[in-house]
RNA sequence: GCGACCGUGGCGGAAUUGGUAGACGCGCAGGAUUUAGGAUCCUGUACGGUAACGUGUGAGGGUUCGACUCCCUCCGGUCGCACCA
C-alpha cells in the first residue's frame, strides 16, 4: 500500500477480530445488568430453529440488523438486552433425525453448539448468559405451565375435529403446512381430512381484540393488513328462510341488503339437514352428490376445478323479504365450516353465485343498480341503490343494510351477526419431539392438570419414536410412560400423548429471557416490569401472520389472568427482507446456497456483515453478488489506514469541507439506522470517507474526526471500530462511548448548486451561495449567456423559484 | 380471482413533502506505480453524437411551470389470501 506509513500494519481482520472476541468475553461487554439497568432495551429478534446444515446467510443478515439496531440504541444511551435461543422442538429436528437415523436428543446439542460457535464469528452483541432452547425441561417445564394456565381458565379445551392429516409426515398438520392442498415437506402428498380428538385455544374469543389492538401497534402496514386478514372480520346478519313444514334453514350473509334478490338457498353437501330436506324423488341424487363430495376431501374442494356442481333437494323455503318460495339446494361451493354451511344465492349480485344459477337455469334478479354504469350482470360492487326490493328501493349500501337487518330483526327472520375467519388454535401434535402436553386423563375425574409441583412432564428418552398413521403419539406405544395415578383421586389413568405445537413454545420464549436464572417460576415480576414488553422485534415474513399472533393471544390471556400487566408483546416489529442469489431464493437444489463461515474466514466478519447489510434496503432484502463484497473491504481497508495515520496527540488543523460533511454525515446515518436503511447509512459513510481522503491527501487527520467516523462505524464493523478506537488512544469499549451528534447550522453547504430551467427543462447550473432571493436568482440565471440562448428573447411570464434548488423561467 | 408491494445504467441499488435521475458500490476503460501479475492510487463511465445538443426511470395516456414520484389503462414480477357468502 503506497500511503502506508512504514510502522502501520496492514488490516488482518483474523488477528483483530479474534482478539475483540476474546476481550469482549473478559470485559462482558456483552452482558447486561437485568436486575438494575437504568434505561433496559429489550431489543429481540426472531429465535431460529438449529438446522444440521448450520447458520444460513438468511440468518446472518437477519441477525446483523438486528445486532446493528441494538448496538445503536446502546451507543444512543440505552442498557440494551441482546438474548438469543433456540427454537429446537418440532417436526423439523424429528424428520431430520428420522432421515438421519439418530435422536433428535441427540442432534440438536450438536447443532446448537455449531450455531453458537458461527454465531460467534458474526460479532453480535448477545449476552449468552440468557441463552435458552425450548427443548430443555427447564424451558418446556413452564411451557407446560402455561398450558395449565389456559386449562384452568377454560380456555384449553379438548374437541373432536377435523384436521389435515399428511399420509406422510403421519401427523395433523397446521393450515399453513398445506401449500394448495398438499404437504409442505412432501410437495407430492396430498393432505386428507380426518376427525381426530385435539386440544384446542380458544382463539376466536380473543378475535376482537387481537383486531383491535392492530392499529395501535408500531408495525409496518403490510404485517398488520396479514394479521387483519387472517383474523377476517366480517359483519352481516343470519337470515331465517323457512320451509312450508315449519323448519328453519339459517343463511349467513354479509350482504342482507340484497335478500330481495335471493332466488335460490344452497348448502353445503354435509349440512346436517340435507338429508331431511331431500324429497322422495330426488333422494338418490342427493345421497350420491354427497357421496362424491365427501370422497373429493375439503383440500380437493378447495383447490380443485370450480367448475359448479350440485342437486337439487325437491324442497323449496320462504324468502323472508319476498315470501316468494325458493328452491333449496346442495353444492360442494358452500363450506360447511364458514358461516351456517348454508348461503341465500343472490345470483344478480355474486359471482359465484351467477355461475351456478346460470348452470341449473335458476332465476337471477337484479335488486342493485348503478345509476352511473348499466352493467352486466352479476354487479357484485357496494355502488348503487336498491331496486326491485319494495320500500327500500332508493337506498345506498350504507342505508340499505340497517334498514332491511331491522326489517327482518323486528319479524324474528334475522339477527345481526359477527363472524371471524380465524379458527381455535389447535395445538396438538401426534409426534414425539414436543413438550408432552401436561394433562392425564381419569375415568372418574375427566381430563386433570398435572400439579404444578409434578411439573416438568418429562419426554421419555425413546428410541422407537417414529410416528405411524394411528392417530396417537408414539408415547402411546409406552406404557411405563403413560400409565399413571390420576393426580385428584389416586386412581389408575393415563397421560396425554400428544405433545404441544412448537408455535406454542415460541409464543413466550422472550419473557423467558431476561428470567433465566430463575428455576421456580416461568419469569419473575419485577424483571419482566422493567424489561418488557420487547421494545424492538425484528424477524421474518414468514412468520408475521401466525407466531406473532399466537404470542399476542397467550400474552393477552396471561394479562388477563394477572400474570402480566401488559397485553401487546411487541410495540416494534419490523420485518427483515430475503437474501436471493442471482435473483432466485437460496436452496439447496438450485446449489446457490451461500455458506458465510466461507466469506467470514475469507473476509472477515466486519467485511461480510457490512456487504450483507450493503445488499439493498433491510426491509427488502437483496441479491448476493460474490464481486461485490470486495468494495466493502476496500472501504475498511482505508477506513483502517486513515486511523493509523492519525495524530493522536498532535492538533491537526480540519477543512471546513471535512466538518461540514461530518455533520451530514451524522445526520444522514443517524436518519437511516433508526429506520433500517442500512445500505443508505452505508453509502454516506462511504461518502464522508471520501471527503476526508480527498481533503486530507494522505496528511494526517483530526481526531475528533477520525472518532466520529469510528463511532458511526461501530454497529456495523464493531471489531475493526474497536480495534481503532484503542488506536485512537481509548481505553474503553467503543460501544461505551457517545453516539454522535450534529449541527444542523454546520451541515450548510457555502456554495450550492442553482439548476435553471427554461420552460421546465435544465439549461444551466450556477454555483451560488445559498439564501439567494428569488429576484436575485432570476437575475443570475438571465445574465447567463446559455440561459439566454434557451429563451430566445422572449419575455419570462412566470418565475418558479424553490429556495436553493433551482429556479425555472416560464417564457 | 382478490389484496399488498414492486418494475430505474452492464450489475446491486440511490433519489424527505412532485424540484439537478443514476448517490454509494461492483464491473468496465484509460493512466500511474510495478521485472511481470496481483494489490494500490488517479481519471472516466446512462444512451446517441466529434460537438452544440437530443433521448432516457416496464408500455401508453393524463394532471403540472416541472413527474421515477400523483391519477387512469395495460404488460411483467414478488409475496399473502383464496368458492369466507
Amino acid at each position: 500500500m503506497t500511503n502506508t506509513t512504514p510502522e502501520t500494519v496492514d488490516y488482518d481482520p483474523k488477528i483483530v477480530e479474534a482478539k475483540w472476541r476474546e476481550r469482549w468475553d473478559l470485559r462482558r461487554t456483552d452482558k447486561q445488568d437485568i436486575a438494575h439497568a437504568a434505561k433496559p432495551y429489550f431489543n429481540l429478534m426472531m429465535f431460529p430453529y438449529p438446522s444440521a446444515e448450520g447458520l444460513h446467510v438468511g440468518n446472518v443478515f437477519a441477525f446483523v440488523g438486528a445486532d446493528i439496531h441494538g448496538r445503536v440504541r446502546r451507543l444512543q444511551g440505552w442498557d440494551v438486552f441482546e438474548p438469543f435461543g433456540f427454537d429446537a422442538f418440532g417436526i423439523h429436528s424429528e424428520n431430520f433425525a428420522l432421515k438421519m437415523n439418530t435422536h433428535p436428543g441427540r442432534l440438536i446439542p450438536r447443532n446448537i453448539e455449531r450455531f453458537r460457535e458461527q454465531l460467534r464469528d458474526v460479532g453480535l452483541m448477545i449476552d449468552w448468559d440468557h441463552e435458552l432452547s425450548t427443548t430443555d425441561p427447564t424451558y418446556y417445564r413452564w411451557t407446560q405451565w402455561i398450558f395449565l394456565q389456559l386449562f384452568n381458565a377454560g380456555i384449553a379445551v379438548k374437541k373432536r375435529a377435523p384436521v389435515n392429516w399428511c399420509p406422510e409426515c403421519k401427523t395433523v398438520l397446521a393450515n399453513e403446512q398445506v401449500i394448495d392442498g398438499f404437504c409442505e415437506r412432501h410437495s407430492d402428498t396430498k393432505v386428507h381430512q380426518r376427525l381426530l380428538e385435539q386440544w384446542f385455544f380458544k382463539i376466536t374469543d380473543y378475535a376482537e381484540r387481537l383486531l383491535n389492538n392492530i392499529q395501535h401497534l408500531d408495525w409496518s402496514d403490510s404485517t398488520r393488513l396479514m394479521q387483519r386478514n387472517w383474523i377476517g372480520k366480517s359483519v352481516g346478519a343470519e337470515l331465517d328462510f323457512k320451509t312450508p313444514d315449519g323448519k328453519s334453514v339459517k343463511v349467513y350473509t354479509t350482504r342482507p341488503d340484497t335478500v330481495f334478490g335471493a332466488t335460490y338457498v344452497v348448502m353445503a353437501p354435509e349440512h346436517p339437514m340435507a338429508e331431511g330436506l331431500a324429497t322422495a324423488e330426488c333422494m338418490a341424487d342427493v345421497l350420491a352428490y354427497r357421496r362424491a363430495a365427501s370422497a373429493k376431501d375439503l383440500v380437493a374442494r378447495k383447490v380443485g376445478d370450480r367448475e359448479k356442481t350440485g342437486v337439487f333437494t325437491g324442497s323449496y323455503a320462504r324468502n323472508p323479504a319476498t315470501g316468494e318460495s325458493v328452491p333449496i339446494w346442495l353444492a360442494d361451493y358452500v363450506l360447511m365450516e364458514y358461516g351456517t354451511g348454508a348461503i341465500m344465492a343472490v345470483p344478480a349480485h355474486d359471482e359465484r353465485d351467477f355461475e351456478f344459477a346460470e348452470a341449473f337455469r335458476l332465476p337471477i334478479v337484479r335488486v342493485v343498480s348503478d345509476p352511473d354504469r348499466e352493467d352486466a350482470l352479476p354487479f357484485p360492487g357496494k355502488n348503487g341503490v336498491l331496486v326491485n326490493s319494495g320500500q327500500f328501493d332508493g337506498m345506498t349500501y350504507e342505508e340499505s343494510f340497517p334498514a332491511v337487518t331491522n326489517w327482518l330483526q323486528e319479524r324474528a327472520l334475522a339477527e345481526q351477526q359477527t363472524r371471524y375467519r380465524i379458527h381455535d388454535w389447535c395445538i396438538s401434535r401426534q409426534r414425539y419431539w414436543g413438550p408432552p402436553i401436561p394433562i392425564i386423563y381419569c375415568d372418574a375425574c375427566g381430563p386433570v392438570g398435572v400439579p404444578e409441583q409434578d411439573l416438568p412432564v418429562l419426554l421419555p428418552d425413546i428410541e422407537d419414536f417414529r410416528p405411524d398413521d394411528s392417530g396417537v403419539s408414539p408415547l402411546a406405544r409406552h406404557e411405563q410412560w403413560y400409565r399413571v395415578p390420576c393426580p385428584k383421586c389416586g386412581a389408575d389413568a393415563r397421560r396425554e400423548t400428544d405433545v404441544s405445537d412448537t408455535f406454542l413454545d415460541s409464543a413466550w420464549y422472550f419473557l423467558r429471557y431476561p428470567s433465566t436464572e430463575f428455576d421456580d417460576r416461568p419469569f419473575d415480576k419485577d424483571v419482566t416490569k422493567r424489561w418488557l414488553p420487547v421494545a424492538q422485534y425484528i424477524g421474518g415474513n414468514e412468520h408475521a401472520v401466525l407466531h406473532l399472533l399466537y404470542s399476542r393471544f397467550v400474552m393477552m390471556v396471561l394479562n388477563d389472568l394477572g400474570w402480566i400487566d401488559f397485553e401487546e408483546p411487541y410495540l416494534k416489529f419490523r420485518a427483515h427482507g430475503t437474501i436471493v442469489r442471482d435473483g432466485a431464493k437460496m436452496s439447496k437444489s438450485r446449489g446457490n446456497v451461500v455458506n458465510p463461515d466461507e466469506y467470514i474466514t475469507r473476509w472477515g466478519a466486519d467485511t461480510f456483515r457490512m456487504y450483507l447489510m450493503f445488499l439493498g434496503p433491510y426491509q427488502e432484502g437483496g441479491d448476493f453478488r460474490d464481486k461485490g463484497i470486495s468494495g466493502i473491504r476496500r472501504f475498511l481497508d482505508r477506513v483502517w489506514i486513515i486511523v493509523h495515520n492519525t495524530e493522536t496527540d498532535a492538533i491537526v488543523e480540519t477543512t471546513d469541507a471535512i466538518v461540514r460533511k461530518r455533520h451530514q454525515t451524522v445526520r444522514k446515518v443517524t436518519d437511516d439506522v433508526e429506520g433500517l436503511r442500512y445500505n443508505t447509512a452505508i453509502s454516506a459513510m462511504m461518502e464522508f470517507l471520501n471527503t476526508i481522503r480527498a481533503e486530507s491527501k494522505d496528511k494526517p487527520i483530526a481526531k475528533e474526526i477520525a472518532e466520529s467516523l469510528i463511532v458511526l462505524l461501530a454497529p456495523f464493523a464493531p471489531h475493526l471500530a474497536e480495534e481503532c478506537w484503542e488506536k485512537l488512544g481509548h481505553d474503553a469499549s467503543v460501544f461505551d462511548a457517545q453516539w454522535p451528534e450534529y449541527d444542523d447550522a454546520l451541515t450548510v453547504d457555502v456554495e450550492i448548486e442553482l439548476v435553471v430551467q427554461v420552460n421546465g427543462k435544465v439549461r444551466q447550473r450556477l454555483q451560488v451561495a445559498p439564501g439567494l432571493s428569488e429576484n436575485d436568482a432570476r437575475e443570475r440565471a438571465t445574465a447567463d449567456d446559455t440561459v439566454k440562448r434557451f429563451m430566445g428573447g422572449k419575455a419570462i411570464r412566470k418565475t418558479i423559484y424553490v429556495q436553493d434548488r433551482l429556479v425555472n423561467l416560464v417564457v
